[in-house]
DNA sequence: CGTACTTTTGATCACCGTCAATAAATGTGG
DNA sequence: CCACATTTATTGACGGTGATCAAAAGTACG
């Protein structure tokens, strides 16, 4: 079912920069699972049985009012960490939104082997810092902009993001890409309606800032125009 | 100028569980300095030079765009942590709301302390997670709740971290507070315009769920309320 | 007491949400 | 392979929430 040592993601996850011996270790904890889009891996507010990491596809983060209102919180790629070490509950849903391959480790488990191993608490630690960054300045997106400056900023995002995933290069961008999320979910993400949201496809699609060849793809007609939008 | 064995927040901050040798040398390292309010400690996309502890007063932490939009993105309390370690740059502006007093250490001297004292990588770690927990809780209120939910959900929060500063009990909540903020800051919190947090207010005293004995003073007369109007 | 700043209140408007209908894509069974 | 059902996305009409602009009231501070 694969390990450690052929994982795809091994260079960049938190496994990175591990000994071997430890890397053993961690294989020993572990096992990988596969998930179906739509399939749900963790539940808000659940007892914090297991972390993961991913190895391949696109996971979502979301928290929920009672009433069905959901926003996005976060979105999850290859070599990326889910779950919530040292803490009682999940604070957040986690979901597939492509089939997914993830490696997911007892909750137990893995905090005893981060305690004992401060390479790894050191790695988790610098991801942790890296993503509040993130979540930081998308609450600036959800606070402050306007639809049109969302999507802009949102289509620049995903097509970094999505760069890699096609090539090697670490760092780049892709002038054309397939969104993994549906209206909806860029809405979920976005703190916006799917109407809106496809209102403004619509208008930058007419405005020949971008194209949309199928209901998933995107092509980057006029980066700069998009960035003058993002705001 | 004091020093970490009769420092006010030692029980509370990163530093709490250290030995005595430890907390000596990162006495050593760190020093003291008082911020009057308005005063800024750091500023968004400075290199990162420094990393703080909060000994007393609040302080914000904020994301701006260029046309002078501003998102205030986390509020520091007492024994809270300030800063960017292990980072190039730091991602937010930092202003003191109080008159506010801090330790401060250089971020090179911290990042190489921290390193080799895995206590503290691992107390900064469960801090970081933790933040990123709320701030996510956060993105919630910000994506999609309504001005009358985002005020309320913002009223029982800073009740609750405004009980600590009057009496030692951890946690509690008191119905009788002062906000450390202008009405400004509450819609850079909330993601409002300053003349819709102000609307929201007076709506809620006439309703007689809150009371507004001055400016910055709130009392909450119907908890039950409040909360059902949080959403 | 006068000046400057903050907050409140009012009037108006625009953006985005809501509700509804249509269109397009996807899936299913004969 | 096509008819049909189902899901997803687009488009339209309309209304409400919150932003904007403007003025008045309240507060702080010399």
């Amino acid at each position: 079912m694969g390990s450690c040592q052929t994982c795809v993601v091994r260079n960049r996850a938190i496994c990175a920069g591990l000994e071997p011996d430890e890397v053993a270790l961690l294989n020993d904890i572990g096992r990988r699972r596969n998930l179906a889009a739509g399939e749900q891996l963790l539940w808000e507010g659940e007892s914090a049985v297991l972390v993961a990491n991913v190895i391949h596809g696109v996971l979502k983060l979301s928290n929920s009012l009672e009433d069905g209102r959901e926003q996005i919180v976060g979105l999850v790629y290859p070599s990326d960490f889910i779950g919530r070490p040292f803490g009682a509950t999940t604070p957040y849903g986690v979901e597939a939104l492509t089939d997914a391959r993830v490696c997911v480790f007892a909750q137990r488990d893995f905090d005893n082997f981060a305690r004992e191993h401060p390479r790894l608490e050191h790695k988790l630690l610098e991801r942790t810092l890296t993503e509040l960054d993130r979540t930081r300045k998308w609450m600036l997106l959800l606070g402050r902009k306007s639809a049109e400056e969302r999507l802009a900023t949102f289509l620049l995002e995903i097509s970094q993001r999505m760069a890699p995933a096609t090539c090697d290069t670490p760092e780049g961008q892709s002038e054309e890409f397939e969104m993994p999320f549906s209206r909806q979910q860029v809405g979920d993400v976005l703190g916006l309606t799917i109407e809106t949201v496809s209102r403004q496809f619509t208008k930058m699609k007419r405005d020949g800032v971008i194209d949309l060849p199928s209901r998933r793809s995107v092509v980057i007609r006029d980066r700069m125009e998009l960035e003058a939008r993002a705001g």
